[in-house]
DNA sequence: CCCTTGATTTGATCTGTATCAACGACGCAG
DNA sequence: CTGCGTCGTTGATACAGATCAAATCAAGGG
């Protein structure tokens, strides 16, 4: 696997931005701070700070120090474990609004990458543990969060122990369509975007990128999906797409 | 897919057993009443009650109302999620200490079924969620024990998407010697048990039954295990089951 | 415009595990 | 003791997806 872009962390690292209003973020409703009201978001906003990393940085690696915290505000990361022998996979990804580190773990073990470009909204994980001891409503959306992410960890075992290489891939077009229609406005039918390479969504899978290449390649001979270049396609026929993922209807 | 004896939940719903002192509970350090104090603990006690559960009984199924949580105090539990189809993955064991049931959560979205024969400390979940939001010692170790729970179920990623059927075998004695290790005495070498099926173990592991019992008998052939009759046996050779497990050496 | 480099597609072949099938071993009920 | 059901083992075969290999495509850089 290829280490990409190490210059560039250091950079990144103080790479400190502007700090606009929390009331006017884009992820304001969904983040961490969804149920904060007007005073706690002020107290919030006096300990973040923006960062941003290329496509291909690595934020954190495995066996980090956790300094600080963060909800990620534009883009998109990956949580990935990796084998002595090379061979990896991706355990998450991380859409805008979601969060970065947990309280009380010193240290992550996974390592998480930046897949596009991102900015990330940042705290300083000590400040941030005394607002949790004083805020329960940061505690309380942090523990449906943790849990929203089990669940979701859940239908990913279910994914890579049982599905077809068909239906990964169907099942990880939906979650990318439902994912990206509520980062942008609620637009069925939209053109949508793969962020990741072919390798990345082979790691994600559970597959060869061979495999996903043909797979989507099959798909879009089948007319479900419709390309306009390697990385943007349409979903052209929605119903046999769900057809395709094996999940059931509810 | 065999549904095995659903006809005696009704009975198990209903057994009640005697309110033993949680001060003498063999859980007592270890679940989600780890961190109580005697005076949270007699809170606790006061809304407790014990139900069993035969080995095959289902406990709840998928879409169940969740009235009531609880913690498992003896025996060994599966969660189970399923495809339209039949196919079926397990997506988590429950040892003793673990805990059933999430704040917040109306309802649960896989199949929870007793493995052996389990004894549950169960609370109803109004009560305890009203507990919870006085009590913070309690939601402070429901958010540790939820964090665990994401840790290992990344871990499982792994193994499911990238193990080869040796590694998943060889991962999973040691987790379960692990398991055993901290129920019973902490006795190396001791002779362990498997509380699941040749069936139920491939439904955990991603793999058939068939390729269960020939990996089984390939490290048994080996020498890596010896087995005393067809679930009891003990691990041989320490070293040589971590290197067929494909983890690193922490 | 050519050359390089990385991403993707496509094709040919290989292999680990599933699948299908038969049989053996144990436990339990009568 | 006998029969039957569940669980487990073993063998033969099939196949989905991995692996190996090569061609194509797209984006920069000089």
């Amino acid at each position: 696997m290829v280490i990409r872009a190490v210059g560039r962390y250091d950079r990144a690292m103080l790479d400190l931005q502007s700090r606009p209003k929390c009331s006017e973020c884009p992820i304001r409703h969904r983040a961490v701070c969804a149920r904060c009201d007007d005073d706690e978001l002020l107290m919030l906003e006096q300990i973040k700070t923006y960062r941003s990393f290329k496509a291909g940085d690595p934020m954190l690696w495995r066996g980090d120090a956790l300094t600080y915290v963060a909800s990620v505000v534009s883009g998109v990361a990956s949580l990935g474990k990796t084998m002595e022998d090379g061979r990896t996979q991706m355990v998450g990804l991380l859409f805008p609004s979601d969060f970065i580190g947990r309280p009380g773990r010193v240290a992550i073990d996974f390592d998480v990458v930046a897949v596009t470009d991102v900015t990330l909204c940042c705290f300083q994980r000590k400040p941030f543990e005394a607002l949790i001891e004083t805020t329960p409503h940061i505690a309380q959306r942090l523990m449906e969060m943790a849990l929203d992410e089990l669940d979701a960890a859940r239908d990913w075992m279910l994914l890579l122990g049982r599905k077809t290489a068909r239906e990964k891939i169907a099942t990880f077009i939906e979650m990318l369509a439902r994912r990206q229609q509520l980062a942008n406005g609620d637009t069925p039918g939209q053109e949508l975007v793969l962020p990741l390479t072919r390798y990345e969504i082979a790691n994600y899978l559970g597959l060869t990128l061979e495999t996903v290449s043909r797979q989507l390649g099959a798909m879009k001979k089948e007319g479900i999906l419709s390309f306009v270049d390697r990385r943007r396609f349409r979903v052209a026929d929605v119903d046999a797409l769900h057809a395709a993922s094996g999940d059931d209807c509810d």
